[in-house]
DNA sequence: TAGTGGTCTAGACCACTCA
DNA sequence: GAGTGGTCTAGACCACTAT
C-alpha cells in the first residue's frame, strides 16, 4: 500500500474529502476498516484521525463514528507576535521608550480585567515602541503589583515591560481582542498620520490559574497588516 | 505515580516549567528518563511532550534533546468565522443582500492574487450582510471563473456567494490578513456612522492546489470585535 | 558516530454514547 | 448493551543532527 506514515495517509484520506467522495456530512469508515484498507496499525490510522479532527475536517463520536464536519471551519492560527522580533525580522532596528511609569488607582474597567479589589494600587506604563526611530506602537499597560511585586525593582528603560514580564512570568493563560481603532489627535501626532486614518488594535490580558497579572492595549501604526494561513 | 495519562502529564511538565524548576532555555530530561519518572510507557510520555511542543512550549531536537522555548510564544486560534452564525449566535436576525454582480475584467491586484491570465474576465459580488436589518459587514469578492464556472447558475441571491463556494469546494488552503480601515465616505453612509470611525477589515484569498478561487475584501462595521483565547 | 526524538506495530482495555 | 473512538504498553527500527 505504499507510504503508511500517519503524514501521507492524513493527506489521503483530505483528498478523499476534497474530491467528493465523502461529502460534507457524510460518515466514514471506523478507524480499524480504514487501518486496513491502508494498512497500517489501528494507531497509526487513529493519528492520522485525530489530526484531521484537530483541525476541524472532521468530527469524530465515541460509537457514533466519524463524519466529515458540516463546516469547514478552518482556523488560522496567529502567532502572537513579540513587538522587538516583529520589528527586527523585517530588517528594521528596534528601540522602545518608557513614556510614563507611574503607581496609583486603577480605573474600573481595568480593577475589573485584573480582578483588583476596589481602590487597590497596580503600576501603570506606557510604552513607545520605535522601528528604525519612527513610531511603530504604543502600549499601554497596567500590571497586578499582588501578582508580580518584583516589576518594581526591574530596569524597564532597559528591558520592555513585555520581555520582562514574558522572562519572569513565562506561560501564562490569556485573552487576546482584535479591534480596528480610530486615531485620536495624539495618536495621530505620535505615529505622524493623517488622523483620519485607522489603527490595528489588540487588547490583551493574561493570568496564571487565579493570578491575574496584567492587561495591555496596544495600537499599531496606520498601515499595519497581520498575516496569517490558513 | 497516579494518573499516567498524557494530559495529566502535560500538566504536571507545565507546571514543572512554570514553576521555575525548568527556566526557559533550559535542557529538559529526554522521553526515555521522564517516561521512567512518571512510570508510563516512553510512547506516552513522547505524546504529551508533542502536545507541548506543537503549543511552543518546548522545542524538540533530535540528538539535541528538548529545551524549554525562549520565547513563550503562544498561538492563538482563531475560528474563521461564518458571517451568518456571528450574526445567529448574538442572538440577532442574519439577512444578505446582493448590491452588484457582474462580470468584467479584474484590476490587476485581482488578477495577480487569483493567478488570472491578463485580460481575462472573473465574477465581482458586492454582498451586505445584515444584523436585524442593519449593515454589519460589507463584502467586496471576486470569484475566478476559470476554477468554479458553476457559480454563474448559483441563487446568489438566496445563498450568499461564501456559503455557496464553502459547500461547493470545501475545505481550500487560504491565507488571511487583518488590518485596521478608515471609513470612507461610501463606508460611513452604509453603516450609518461617524466618517472618523474605524473598520476592522478582514482580507481572505483561497486556493486548492493551484486552483486559485476567490479573494475578497471583508469591512465589519465599528465596534466590531474579533476575539480569541490563548 | 552516537544520542535523541519520530514513528510504527500489535494487542489490550477503557469510556462514552447511541439505539 | 454494543459499537466506536481514546488511550496505554512494550518493543522495535528509523532519521536527523550535534559532537
Amino acid at each position: 500500500m505504499g507510504a503508511t506514515s500517519h503524514t501521507d495517509i492524513r493527506q489521503k484520506l483530505i483528498e478523499r474529502i476534497q474530491s467528493g467522495e465523502w461529502p460534507l456530512g457524510s460518515r466514514i469508515p471506523g478507524e480499524t476498516d480504514l487501518a486496513q484498507d491502508y494498512g497500517c496499525a489501528r494507531a497509526t490510522m487513529n493519528r492520522a484521525l485525530q489530526g484531521l479532527a484537530s483541525e476541524g475536517l472532521i468530527i469524530r463520536k465515541r460509537k457514533g463514528g466519524s463524519h466529515v464536519a458540516t463546516h469547514p471551519v478552518r482556523q488560522a492560527r496567529i502567532t502572537i507576535p513579540i513587538i522587538r522580533e516583529q520589528v527586527e525580522t523585517s530588517g528594521q532596528a528596534y528601540s522602545h521608550e518608557l513614556i510614563a511609569r507611574k503607581v496609583t488607582v486603577a480605573p474600573p474597567d481595568i480593577q475589573a480585567s485584573l480582578r483588583l479589589e476596589s481602590g487597590s494600587e497596580a503600576l501603570f506604563l506606557k510604552t513607545l515602541h520605535k522601528a528604525d526611530g519612527a513610531a511603530f506602537a504604543i502600549e499601554r499597560r497596567w500590571v497586578n503589583l499582588q501578582a508580580v511585586p518584583d516589576i518594581m525593582d526591574a530596569p524597564l528603560d532597559t528591558v520592555s515591560a513585555n520581555e520582562w514580564l514574558v522572562k519572569s512570568v513565562p506561560f501564562s493563560s490569556g485573552d487576546v481582542i482584535f479591534t480596528a481603532h480610530a486615531l485620536d489627535h495624539a495618536l495621530a501626532h505620535i505615529f505622524d498620520a493623517n488622523e483620519r486614518d485607522a489603527s490595528f488594535t489588540v487588547h490583551r490580558t493574561t493570568w496564571i490559574g487565579e493570578r491575574f497579572i496584567t492587561t495591555m492595549t496596544l495600537h499599531y501604526r496606520p498601515g499595519y497588516e497581520l498575516q496569517t494561513i490558513l
